[in-house]
DNA sequence: TAATAATAATTAAGATATTAATTAAATTGA
DNA sequence: TCAATTTAATTAATATCTTAATTATTATTA
């Protein structure tokens, strides 16, 4: 039995506790949560986005994306179009109201997370990122041949 | 507007998504989920821990432990026992069930772990760790003076 | 000792995650 | 053309997360 505490995905399950609480902070101030600020996120770079292109960008699969974006739609910060080249395609765009939290949430997400980069050295920071995404990768490909071992679907 | 894509949290996110699949699809095998696994982890290293004890040692925070604890004693593989000294004390006991788990899924798991550590050399994998700790520590001590600024209690 | 404060576990309410199934529209191929 | 396949979005069911509030017990202190 292989050590638990510090096996990786602990170790970033652990990260993530440590370094989020500040950031839902913010996003809480203006009613919002982790991941509809994701989604207001990508939309403030390209609006219109397809419901699967946001939930690649966001992270947060089709299902729970309906869900968040049923709460943003709600609250009048964004709203569904149907695409008419291809009618089954639903475009999620920003409201006016969605567009203006851009310029008020932005500043403090940028100052919390220069404060986040500076936990350590700007090499270590590029080295961290690098290696992440390196296992991501190559975990996400091979998947150890436990993939097909357990049933995992990779058409 | 800082990158998104490329910020620690999404390739945090990111990371656990490639990651996680695979050490699933074991639990499912038996019936798991990933929390009631780690539950059960924690136990077999020390049956009987307290309720929040078992919480800190999980990463689970004891709102959503309590369902996890509920779910693994309708399933017949933990028991609660009040403690005598302490009555407020609810501990969390594996039973013959919860016991025999052990050895047919601690195998599975610990060769897709050693898989998932394959990903990257020996001196990557121990700095990225080295590193994701101080990340952790660095950010939840100071908050970056975001907490008190943003209401967050830290007695 | 009685009132107060602190602690362990739980409940409550809303939002999200996970996996499988479903619906509607577009695409493909015989 | 039309039946069979894909694809985008959604629904369904169950489990978990997040924050705040409650309950039951202990510990403190005036």
């Amino acid at each position: 039995m292989k050590p638990f505490e510090t096996s990786l995905p602990m170790v970033l399950y652990h990260t993530l506790d440590a370094v989020m609480p500040p950031f839902r902070a913010i996003f809480a101030r203006f009613g919002l949560t982790e991941q509809q600020w994701r989604v207001l996120r990508v939309l403030w770079e390209q609006d219109g986005k397809p419901l699967l292109a946001l939930a690649e960008k966001t992270l947060i699969q089709p299902p729970s994306l309906v869900g968040v974006v049923d709460r943003l739609q709600r609250d009048g910060l964004v709203e569904r179009r149907r695409s008419r080249q291809d009618r089954r395609v639903v475009r999620v765009c920003l409201t006016g109201g969605g567009k203006a939290l851009k310029g008020r949430v932005t500043p403090l997400v940028d100052a919390a997370y220069s404060h986040l980069e500076s936990t350590v050295s700007e090499s270590e920071w590029s080295i961290l990122l690098a290696t992440l995404r390196k296992v991501a990768a190559n975990a996400g490909s091979a998947n150890g041949g436990f993939g097909a071992e357990a049933g995992l679907n990779m058409n």
